[in-house]
DNA sequence: GCCAACGTTGGC
DNA sequence: GCCAACGTTGGC
């Protein structure tokens, strides 16, 4: 597949799954922040921190997962608004978030800004997802998959939006 | 609350 | 660089 043939710089839209503990921050959270657009802070991982900082763009479209909860599930989509810049919770000696291997001057954790774009109708429950042959393959079934940011190919989020 | 699956830490 | 111990994640 060829796109952005006349353009130097190709660019495809990618798709991603962001993991949150609705008792902390639930969809209905950033509904409720100002612009329902937030900072994701808090991802300390490497390989999440790889996807956040070398592959979202602005634009990107993530569906928001809801873990440790009951069901868990995804809840909604949101998209990036804001590409990757240093997590300044990571900085603050106060903050639940802080890490001191992190400084200012050469950050070890970033951060996006995403902003909600829609709350589906229903949960789509983990089980149900689970249960979707279209879906097989889908890094958040895989088991032991427990990063907190995870690509999601083209295909699957499209199968994914259908259900809700 | 259990526990499997991971990731990180730190002694050696 | 190995690897045991420990901490975390997250479904159940």
């Amino acid at each position: 597949m060829v796109q952005c043939s006349d353009s130097k710089q190709q660019t495809f839209m990618k798709y991603w799954l962001l993991k949150s503990e609705p008792e902390c921050f639930s969809i209905d959270s950033l509904r409720a922040e100002p612009g329902q657009t937030t900072y994701w802070d808090g991802v300390r991982n490497y390989q999440a921190r790889n996807y956040i900082r070398d592959e979202m763009q602005v634009g990107d479209q993530v569906f928001f997962y809801h873990s440790n909860a009951n069901p868990p599930g995804i809840a909604g989509v949101a998209k990036i608004v804001r590409q990757a810049y240093p997590d300044f919770t990571a900085f603050d000696s106060n903050h639940e978030h802080f890490d001191p291997k992190s400084k200012p001057e050469s950050p070890t954790w970033m951060m996006v800004d995403i902003k909600l774009v829609r709350k589906f109708k229903r949960l789509l429950p983990l089980e149900e997802l689970k249960s979707r042959p279209e879906l097989e393959g889908l890094v958040l079934l895989q088991k032991g998959s427990r990063l907190s940011v995870q690509p999601v190919s083209p295909e699957h989020f499209r199968a994914i939006l259908q259900l809700a």
